[in-house]
DNA sequence: CTTCCTTTGCGTTTATCATACACTCATATT
DNA sequence: AATATGAGTGTATGATAAACGCAAAGGAAG
Protein backbone atom coordinates (compact mmCIF):
# COMPACT_ATOMS: atom_id res chain seq x y z
CA UNK A 1 0.00 0.00 0.00
CA UNK A 2 1.47 3.59 -1.23
CA UNK A 3 -1.63 5.54 -0.63
CA UNK A 4 -1.45 8.05 2.72
CA UNK A 5 -4.28 10.06 4.49
CA UNK A 6 -2.74 13.56 5.46
CA UNK A 7 -4.04 15.78 7.46
CA UNK A 8 -2.94 19.30 8.10
CA UNK A 9 -2.48 20.70 11.89
CA UNK A 10 -2.07 24.58 12.73
CA UNK A 11 -0.85 26.39 15.54
CA UNK A 12 -1.98 29.65 15.98
CA UNK A 13 -0.03 32.06 18.16
CA UNK A 14 -1.12 35.33 19.36
CA UNK A 15 0.34 38.16 22.22
CA UNK A 16 -1.67 38.96 24.04
CA UNK A 17 -0.59 41.47 26.99
CA UNK A 18 2.80 40.36 26.86
CA UNK A 19 1.78 37.00 27.06
CA UNK A 20 1.77 34.52 23.98
CA UNK A 21 -0.73 32.36 23.28
CA UNK A 22 -2.26 29.56 21.26
CA UNK A 23 -5.87 28.88 19.93
CA UNK A 24 -7.42 25.41 20.57
CA UNK A 25 -10.26 23.39 19.32
CA UNK A 26 -12.64 21.63 21.60
CA UNK A 27 -13.43 18.12 20.25
CA UNK A 28 -17.85 17.28 20.28
CA UNK A 29 -17.55 14.04 19.66
CA UNK A 30 -15.49 10.38 19.70
CA UNK A 31 -12.54 10.10 19.96
CA UNK A 32 -10.87 11.96 22.32
CA UNK A 33 -14.44 14.09 23.06
CA UNK A 34 -14.12 16.70 25.64
CA UNK A 35 -10.06 16.86 25.09
CA UNK A 36 -8.30 19.81 23.18
CA UNK A 37 -7.13 19.39 19.97
CA UNK A 38 -5.13 21.29 17.10
CA UNK A 39 -7.37 22.59 14.04
CA UNK A 40 -6.45 21.17 10.79
CA UNK A 41 -8.24 18.79 8.05
CA UNK A 42 -7.73 16.11 5.75
CA UNK A 43 -5.66 16.78 2.33
CA UNK A 44 -7.40 16.43 -1.00
CA UNK A 45 -5.10 15.45 -4.07
CA UNK A 46 -6.16 18.74 -5.58
CA UNK A 47 -4.76 21.28 -2.73
CA UNK A 48 -1.47 22.16 -1.60
CA UNK A 49 -0.74 21.67 2.13
CA UNK A 50 -0.43 25.54 2.78
CA UNK A 51 -3.34 26.12 0.30
CA UNK A 52 -5.47 23.54 2.81
CA UNK A 53 -4.65 25.12 6.13
CA UNK A 54 -5.24 28.44 4.70
CA UNK A 55 -8.71 27.72 4.64
CA UNK A 56 -8.86 25.87 7.80
CA UNK A 57 -7.86 29.30 9.41
CA UNK A 58 -10.47 31.12 6.98
CA UNK A 59 -13.05 29.14 6.56
CA UNK A 60 -13.32 26.36 9.57
CA UNK A 61 -11.86 28.93 12.35
CA UNK A 62 -13.30 32.26 10.62
CA UNK A 63 -9.46 34.20 11.39
CA UNK A 64 -8.63 36.98 9.08
CA UNK A 65 -5.58 35.20 6.66
CA UNK A 66 -2.61 35.32 8.39
CA UNK A 67 1.52 34.11 8.55
CA UNK A 68 2.00 30.76 8.28
CA UNK A 69 5.12 28.45 8.34
CA UNK A 70 5.14 24.85 7.54
CA UNK A 71 6.78 22.89 10.60
CA UNK A 72 7.26 19.34 10.53
CA UNK A 73 6.04 15.89 9.39
CA UNK A 74 4.86 13.46 11.95
CA UNK A 75 4.46 9.50 10.88
CA UNK A 76 4.13 7.45 13.71
CA UNK A 77 2.16 4.63 12.77
CA UNK A 78 -0.25 4.84 15.85
CA UNK A 79 -0.70 8.20 16.30
CA UNK A 80 -4.28 7.62 14.66
CA UNK A 81 -6.65 5.05 15.84
CA UNK A 82 -7.77 3.00 14.18
CA UNK A 83 -6.37 4.05 10.38
CA UNK A 84 -2.94 5.38 8.93
CA UNK A 85 -2.93 9.45 9.35
CA UNK A 86 -0.04 11.39 8.72
CA UNK A 87 0.51 14.99 9.97
CA UNK A 88 2.02 17.95 8.37
CA UNK A 89 1.87 20.56 11.03
CA UNK A 90 2.13 24.71 10.73
CA UNK A 91 2.99 27.63 12.92
CA UNK A 92 0.59 30.39 12.07
CA UNK A 93 1.18 34.20 14.00
CA UNK A 94 -1.36 36.85 14.08
CA UNK A 95 -1.59 40.02 16.06
CA UNK A 96 -4.11 40.23 18.23
CA UNK A 97 -5.42 43.74 16.79
CA UNK A 98 -6.29 42.66 13.70
CA UNK A 99 -6.91 39.10 14.88
CA UNK A 100 -10.43 41.35 17.18
CA UNK A 101 -11.22 43.48 14.08
CA UNK A 102 -11.85 40.66 11.54
CA UNK A 103 -12.72 37.61 13.21
CA UNK A 104 -15.80 36.57 12.40
CA UNK A 105 -17.62 34.66 14.92
CA UNK A 106 -18.68 31.06 14.21
CA UNK A 107 -21.18 28.63 15.66
CA UNK A 108 -20.43 25.17 15.70
CA UNK A 109 -16.86 25.40 16.69
CA UNK A 110 -15.59 25.91 20.49
CA UNK A 111 -12.53 27.92 20.65
CA UNK A 112 -10.15 29.23 23.40
CA UNK A 113 -6.89 30.83 23.55
CA UNK A 114 -4.31 29.10 26.07
CA UNK A 115 -1.00 30.67 27.36
CA UNK A 116 1.72 28.58 25.96
CA UNK A 117 2.93 27.61 29.77
CA UNK A 118 -0.31 26.26 30.62
CA UNK A 119 -1.93 23.89 27.91
CA UNK A 120 -4.61 21.70 28.88
CA UNK A 121 -5.50 18.19 28.11
CA UNK A 122 -5.03 17.02 24.69
CA UNK A 123 -6.40 14.27 22.06
CA UNK A 124 -3.80 12.03 19.85
CA UNK A 125 -0.39 12.98 19.99
CA UNK A 126 -0.62 16.54 20.14
CA UNK A 127 0.79 17.42 23.38
CA UNK A 128 3.73 16.32 21.51
CA UNK A 129 3.22 18.35 18.37
CA UNK A 130 2.16 21.74 20.39
CA UNK A 131 5.60 21.31 22.74
CA UNK A 132 7.53 20.75 18.83
CA UNK A 133 5.66 24.09 17.48
CA UNK A 134 6.66 25.96 20.39
CA UNK A 135 10.28 24.72 20.01
CA UNK A 136 9.93 25.48 16.68
CA UNK A 137 8.33 29.36 17.15
CA UNK A 138 11.25 29.63 20.14
CA UNK A 139 14.25 29.17 17.06
CA UNK A 140 12.26 31.44 14.95
CA UNK A 141 12.42 34.01 17.41
CA UNK A 142 15.75 33.80 17.92
CA UNK A 143 16.73 33.39 14.49
CA UNK A 144 14.69 36.07 12.66
CA UNK A 145 12.56 38.77 13.25
CA UNK A 146 9.09 37.19 13.30
CA UNK A 147 8.32 39.04 15.97
CA UNK A 148 7.48 41.91 14.30
CA UNK A 149 3.98 39.80 12.44
CA UNK A 150 2.97 39.91 16.71
CA UNK A 151 3.92 43.23 17.04
CA UNK A 152 2.69 44.80 14.17
CA UNK A 153 3.03 48.62 15.54
CA UNK A 154 2.54 50.45 18.22
CA UNK A 155 3.52 47.91 21.06
CA UNK A 156 5.76 48.96 24.47
CA UNK A 157 9.26 47.73 25.11
CA UNK A 158 7.81 46.35 28.26
CA UNK A 159 5.35 43.78 26.35
CA UNK A 160 7.78 42.78 23.93
CA UNK A 161 10.61 42.06 26.72
CA UNK A 162 7.40 40.14 28.40
CA UNK A 163 7.14 37.97 25.03
CA UNK A 164 11.61 37.29 24.70
CA UNK A 165 11.66 36.19 28.51
CA UNK A 166 8.68 34.11 28.21
CA UNK A 167 9.34 32.20 25.24
CA UNK A 168 13.18 32.08 25.72
CA UNK A 169 12.79 31.12 29.66
CA UNK A 170 15.20 33.88 30.50
CA UNK A 171 15.32 37.21 32.42
CA UNK A 172 16.58 40.39 30.83
CA UNK A 173 17.53 43.62 32.30
CA UNK A 174 14.89 46.13 31.59
CA UNK A 175 17.87 48.78 30.51
CA UNK A 176 19.59 46.83 28.64
CA UNK A 177 16.94 45.32 26.58
CA UNK A 178 15.69 48.48 25.88
CA UNK A 179 19.01 49.85 24.41
CA UNK A 180 20.07 47.13 22.95
CA UNK A 181 16.78 47.31 20.55
CA UNK A 182 17.25 51.24 20.48
CA UNK A 183 21.07 51.23 19.36
CA UNK A 184 20.48 48.42 16.85
CA UNK A 185 17.32 50.29 14.67
CA UNK A 186 15.65 47.37 15.66
CA UNK A 187 12.60 49.67 16.47
CA UNK A 188 11.61 53.49 16.02
CA UNK A 189 10.16 55.92 18.54
CA UNK A 190 6.60 56.71 17.44
CA UNK A 191 6.35 59.63 19.44
CA UNK A 192 3.03 58.52 21.03
CA UNK A 193 2.50 56.74 24.85
CA UNK A 194 0.68 54.10 26.05
CA UNK A 195 -1.58 55.64 28.79
CA UNK A 196 -4.19 54.10 31.18
CA UNK A 197 -2.57 51.78 33.40
CA UNK A 198 -0.46 52.06 36.70
CA UNK A 199 3.23 53.91 36.76
CA UNK A 200 4.64 55.65 34.22
CA UNK A 201 2.90 56.03 30.88
CA UNK A 202 5.29 53.54 28.11
CA UNK A 203 6.46 54.44 25.00
CA UNK A 204 5.37 53.47 21.66
CA UNK A 205 7.57 51.74 19.02
CA UNK A 206 7.27 49.93 16.23
CA UNK A 207 9.91 47.90 14.14
CA UNK A 208 12.05 49.08 11.30
CA UNK A 209 11.38 47.55 8.19
CA UNK A 210 14.70 48.01 6.69
CA UNK A 211 17.12 46.44 9.44
CA UNK A 212 18.27 43.34 8.98
CA UNK A 213 17.79 39.56 10.54
CA UNK A 214 20.23 38.80 13.30
CA UNK A 215 19.78 37.02 16.56
CA UNK A 216 19.24 39.10 19.59
CA UNK A 217 19.61 36.91 22.04
CA UNK B 1 -9.94 12.10 -3.12
CA UNK B 2 -8.70 11.72 0.08
CA UNK B 3 -5.79 9.27 -0.37
CA UNK B 4 -2.03 10.74 -1.45
CA UNK B 5 1.22 9.37 -2.64
CA UNK B 6 4.58 10.40 -0.81
CA UNK B 7 7.85 10.33 -1.64
CA UNK B 8 10.87 10.66 0.57
CA UNK B 9 13.50 12.67 -0.52
CA UNK B 10 17.06 12.85 0.96
CA UNK B 11 20.21 15.34 0.26
CA UNK B 12 23.08 13.19 1.53
CA UNK B 13 26.41 16.02 2.59
CA UNK B 14 29.57 15.24 3.63
CA UNK B 15 33.29 17.34 3.43
CA UNK B 16 35.86 16.65 1.28
CA UNK B 17 38.69 18.47 1.09
CA UNK B 18 37.02 21.26 3.03
CA UNK B 19 34.25 21.42 0.20
CA UNK B 20 30.86 20.15 1.22
CA UNK B 21 29.48 17.86 -1.37
CA UNK B 22 26.24 16.40 -1.79
CA UNK B 23 25.19 13.38 -3.59
CA UNK B 24 22.91 12.45 -5.79
CA UNK B 25 21.72 10.13 -8.70
CA UNK B 26 21.96 9.30 -12.29
CA UNK B 27 18.32 8.54 -13.43
CA UNK B 28 18.63 6.01 -16.30
CA UNK B 29 14.98 6.01 -17.40
CA UNK B 30 12.71 8.20 -18.34
CA UNK B 31 11.09 10.93 -17.02
CA UNK B 32 14.19 13.01 -16.55
CA UNK B 33 16.63 10.22 -18.18
CA UNK B 34 19.95 11.31 -17.84
CA UNK B 35 19.77 14.13 -14.93
CA UNK B 36 20.58 13.69 -11.79
CA UNK B 37 18.11 13.19 -8.44
CA UNK B 38 17.84 13.11 -5.15
CA UNK B 39 17.73 9.57 -3.81
CA UNK B 40 15.01 8.43 -2.01
CA UNK B 41 11.22 5.55 -2.76
CA UNK B 42 7.87 6.04 -1.96
CA UNK B 43 6.22 5.66 1.31
CA UNK B 44 4.06 2.96 2.35
CA UNK B 45 1.58 2.56 4.71
CA UNK B 46 3.52 0.63 7.26
CA UNK B 47 6.77 2.73 7.81
CA UNK B 48 7.05 5.84 8.78
CA UNK B 49 9.50 8.59 7.24
CA UNK B 50 12.35 8.34 9.02
CA UNK B 51 12.06 4.89 8.81
CA UNK B 52 11.72 4.77 4.57
CA UNK B 53 14.72 7.12 4.31
CA UNK B 54 16.63 5.23 6.47
CA UNK B 55 16.12 1.98 4.19
CA UNK B 56 17.07 4.06 1.28
CA UNK B 57 20.38 5.03 2.87
CA UNK B 58 21.51 1.44 3.67
CA UNK B 59 19.69 -0.66 1.14
CA UNK B 60 19.56 1.20 -2.13
CA UNK B 61 22.81 3.30 -1.69
CA UNK B 62 25.25 0.83 0.33
CA UNK B 63 25.79 3.41 2.84
CA UNK B 64 26.60 3.17 6.32
CA UNK B 65 23.57 4.43 8.88
CA UNK B 66 23.49 8.06 9.11
CA UNK B 67 22.63 10.98 11.14
CA UNK B 68 18.95 12.56 9.08
CA UNK B 69 16.84 15.48 10.05
CA UNK B 70 13.80 15.86 8.48
CA UNK B 71 13.65 19.32 6.48
CA UNK B 72 10.40 20.52 4.72
CA UNK B 73 7.07 18.47 2.53
CA UNK B 74 6.81 19.91 -1.00
CA UNK B 75 2.90 19.44 -1.99
CA UNK B 76 2.82 21.66 -4.89
CA UNK B 77 -0.12 20.12 -7.34
CA UNK B 78 2.84 19.53 -10.69
CA UNK B 79 5.57 18.83 -9.21
CA UNK B 80 5.51 14.95 -10.96
CA UNK B 81 3.92 14.50 -13.88
CA UNK B 82 0.79 12.99 -14.16
CA UNK B 83 -0.30 11.80 -10.86
CA UNK B 84 0.17 13.94 -7.45
CA UNK B 85 2.89 13.21 -5.78
CA UNK B 86 3.91 15.05 -2.49
CA UNK B 87 7.59 14.42 -1.10
CA UNK B 88 8.92 15.05 2.75
CA UNK B 89 12.51 15.87 2.91
CA UNK B 90 15.75 14.96 4.99
CA UNK B 91 19.09 15.91 5.12
CA UNK B 92 21.66 13.27 5.54
CA UNK B 93 24.95 14.09 7.45
CA UNK B 94 28.40 11.48 7.07
CA UNK B 95 32.22 12.37 7.65
CA UNK B 96 34.32 11.21 4.49
CA UNK B 97 36.31 8.91 6.72
CA UNK B 98 33.40 6.72 8.04
CA UNK B 99 32.01 6.98 4.34
CA UNK B 100 34.43 5.57 2.56
CA UNK B 101 35.33 3.21 5.26
CA UNK B 102 31.68 1.66 5.41
CA UNK B 103 30.25 2.03 2.09
CA UNK B 104 28.71 -0.68 -0.09
CA UNK B 105 29.41 -0.51 -3.82
CA UNK B 106 26.42 -1.36 -6.06
CA UNK B 107 26.12 -1.99 -9.47
CA UNK B 108 22.65 -0.61 -10.55
CA UNK B 109 22.98 2.73 -9.14
CA UNK B 110 25.28 5.90 -10.89
CA UNK B 111 25.64 8.10 -7.52
CA UNK B 112 28.07 11.26 -7.77
CA UNK B 113 29.23 13.50 -5.22
CA UNK B 114 28.87 17.37 -6.34
CA UNK B 115 29.87 20.33 -4.75
CA UNK B 116 27.34 22.33 -3.63
CA UNK B 117 28.25 25.23 -5.44
CA UNK B 118 28.25 23.43 -9.31
CA UNK B 119 25.02 21.43 -8.69
CA UNK B 120 24.32 19.52 -12.41
CA UNK B 121 20.94 19.58 -14.17
CA UNK B 122 18.38 17.99 -12.55
CA UNK B 123 15.27 16.54 -12.81
CA UNK B 124 11.52 17.08 -11.56
CA UNK B 125 11.48 20.00 -8.94
CA UNK B 126 14.97 18.65 -7.32
CA UNK B 127 16.68 22.31 -7.91
CA UNK B 128 14.42 23.85 -5.56
CA UNK B 129 14.25 21.46 -2.93
CA UNK B 130 18.65 20.59 -3.02
CA UNK B 131 18.50 24.52 -2.77
CA UNK B 132 16.20 24.85 0.33
CA UNK B 133 17.93 21.86 1.60
CA UNK B 134 21.30 23.56 1.33
CA UNK B 135 19.40 26.66 3.42
CA UNK B 136 18.17 24.09 5.31
CA UNK B 137 22.01 22.79 6.53
CA UNK B 138 23.11 26.43 6.65
CA UNK B 139 20.93 27.45 9.45
CA UNK B 140 21.48 24.22 11.05
CA UNK B 141 24.91 25.09 11.33
CA UNK B 142 24.94 28.37 12.17
CA UNK B 143 22.51 27.46 14.88
CA UNK B 144 23.75 24.09 16.12
CA UNK B 145 26.86 22.21 16.42
CA UNK B 146 25.77 19.57 13.89
CA UNK B 147 28.98 20.53 11.98
CA UNK B 148 30.90 17.87 14.14
CA UNK B 149 28.69 15.45 12.79
CA UNK B 150 30.90 15.80 9.85
CA UNK B 151 33.80 16.49 11.21
CA UNK B 152 34.57 13.61 14.03
CA UNK B 153 38.04 13.75 14.89
CA UNK B 154 41.62 14.63 13.69
CA UNK B 155 40.30 17.63 11.50
CA UNK B 156 42.17 20.85 11.14
CA UNK B 157 41.25 24.37 11.48
CA UNK B 158 41.68 25.61 8.07
CA UNK B 159 39.44 22.54 6.44
CA UNK B 160 36.75 23.64 9.09
CA UNK B 161 37.29 27.14 8.83
CA UNK B 162 36.78 26.70 4.84
CA UNK B 163 33.32 24.85 5.11
CA UNK B 164 32.20 27.47 6.98
CA UNK B 165 33.09 30.21 4.61
CA UNK B 166 31.63 27.91 1.84
CA UNK B 167 28.37 27.51 3.10
CA UNK B 168 27.94 31.24 5.17
CA UNK B 169 29.35 33.12 2.37
CA UNK B 170 31.73 35.00 4.58
CA UNK B 171 35.76 35.30 4.70
CA UNK B 172 36.67 34.69 8.12
CA UNK B 173 40.50 36.11 9.63
CA UNK B 174 42.51 32.98 9.81
CA UNK B 175 43.72 34.18 13.48
CA UNK B 176 40.50 35.44 14.53
CA UNK B 177 38.66 31.76 13.76
CA UNK B 178 41.64 29.94 15.64
CA UNK B 179 41.32 32.04 18.65
CA UNK B 180 37.76 32.01 18.78
CA UNK B 181 37.00 28.04 18.58
CA UNK B 182 40.08 27.55 20.83
CA UNK B 183 39.19 30.01 23.51
CA UNK B 184 35.24 28.95 23.55
CA UNK B 185 36.82 25.34 24.23
CA UNK B 186 34.43 24.30 21.07
CA UNK B 187 37.68 22.24 19.56
CA UNK B 188 40.56 20.36 21.16
CA UNK B 189 44.11 20.21 20.37
CA UNK B 190 44.74 16.66 19.87
CA UNK B 191 48.88 17.03 19.36
CA UNK B 192 49.19 15.15 16.55
CA UNK B 193 49.79 17.64 13.25
CA UNK B 194 48.99 16.71 9.60
CA UNK B 195 52.21 16.25 7.46
CA UNK B 196 53.04 15.86 4.08
CA UNK B 197 51.45 18.85 2.16
CA UNK B 198 52.83 22.20 0.96
CA UNK B 199 53.46 25.01 3.72
CA UNK B 200 53.62 24.26 8.20
CA UNK B 201 51.97 21.39 9.00
CA UNK B 202 48.61 21.99 10.07
CA UNK B 203 47.46 20.44 14.10
CA UNK B 204 44.57 18.18 14.67
CA UNK B 205 41.67 18.95 16.57
CA UNK B 206 38.89 17.59 17.91
CA UNK B 207 34.90 18.77 19.12
CA UNK B 208 34.77 19.20 23.06
CA UNK B 209 31.67 16.91 23.66
CA UNK B 210 30.80 18.60 26.41
CA UNK B 211 30.33 22.09 25.07
CA UNK B 212 27.26 23.67 24.79
CA UNK B 213 25.26 24.87 21.55
CA UNK B 214 25.73 28.26 20.64
CA UNK B 215 25.79 30.65 17.35
CA UNK B 216 29.24 31.25 16.27
CA UNK B 217 28.46 33.43 13.43
C1' DC C 1 72.71 24.00 1.75
C1' DT C 2 70.55 28.16 0.74
C1' DT C 3 66.81 30.73 -0.88
C1' DC C 4 62.17 31.24 -1.93
C1' DC C 5 57.36 30.04 -1.65
C1' DT C 6 53.43 28.31 0.69
C1' DT C 7 50.61 27.53 4.51
C1' DT C 8 49.88 27.51 9.43
C1' DG C 9 50.32 29.29 14.18
C1' DC C 10 50.72 33.13 17.70
C1' DG C 11 50.22 37.81 19.90
C1' DT C 12 48.77 42.66 20.43
C1' DT C 13 45.99 46.51 19.88
C1' DT C 14 41.61 48.68 19.24
C1' DA C 15 36.83 49.00 18.85
C1' DT C 16 32.50 47.25 19.75
C1' DC C 17 29.12 45.01 22.39
C1' DA C 18 27.26 42.91 26.89
C1' DT C 19 26.51 43.20 31.90
C1' DA C 20 25.62 45.17 36.20
C1' DC C 21 23.69 48.50 38.76
C1' DA C 22 21.34 53.51 40.93
C1' DC C 23 18.50 56.90 40.10
C1' DT C 24 14.71 59.79 38.20
C1' DC C 25 10.12 60.48 35.96
C1' DA C 26 5.12 60.19 35.11
C1' DT C 27 0.90 58.48 36.16
C1' DA C 28 -2.89 56.18 39.35
C1' DT C 29 -4.42 55.46 44.03
C1' DT C 30 -5.23 56.82 48.72
C1' DA D 1 0.05 65.57 49.60
C1' DA D 2 1.90 61.10 50.13
C1' DT D 3 2.53 56.58 48.31
C1' DA D 4 2.76 52.87 45.07
C1' DT D 5 3.68 51.26 40.53
C1' DG D 6 5.61 50.74 36.38
C1' DA D 7 8.69 53.23 32.85
C1' DG D 8 12.65 55.78 31.24
C1' DT D 9 17.93 57.39 31.50
C1' DG D 10 23.16 57.04 32.43
C1' DT D 11 27.63 55.18 33.53
C1' DA D 12 31.36 52.16 34.67
C1' DT D 13 33.29 47.67 33.86
C1' DG D 14 34.25 43.44 31.61
C1' DA D 15 34.05 40.44 27.70
C1' DT D 16 34.05 39.52 23.05
C1' DA D 17 35.03 40.73 18.05
C1' DA D 18 37.93 42.79 14.36
C1' DA D 19 42.12 44.18 12.34
C1' DC D 20 46.71 43.37 11.68
C1' DG D 21 52.08 42.16 11.77
C1' DC D 22 55.10 38.61 12.23
C1' DA D 23 57.30 34.11 13.17
C1' DA D 24 57.47 29.05 12.29
C1' DA D 25 57.53 24.71 9.69
C1' DG D 26 57.54 22.37 5.84
C1' DG D 27 58.21 21.61 0.37
C1' DA D 28 60.29 23.10 -4.13
C1' DA D 29 64.00 24.96 -6.86
C1' DG D 30 68.53 26.54 -7.59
Amino acid sequence: MKENLIETLIGIFTVDKGKIKILLMHKKDEPYKGYWILPGSFLSSDETLEDNITDVVCDELGLPSMYIEQCSTFSNLNRYPEKRVLATTFIGLIDNITLVLKRKELDNVELSWFDIDSIPKTGYDHDKIIEKLIDYLRKRIISSNILRILFPSDFTLPELQKVYEQILGITIDRRNFRKKLINLGYVIDTGDVNEGYMGRPAKLYRFDENVEERNLF
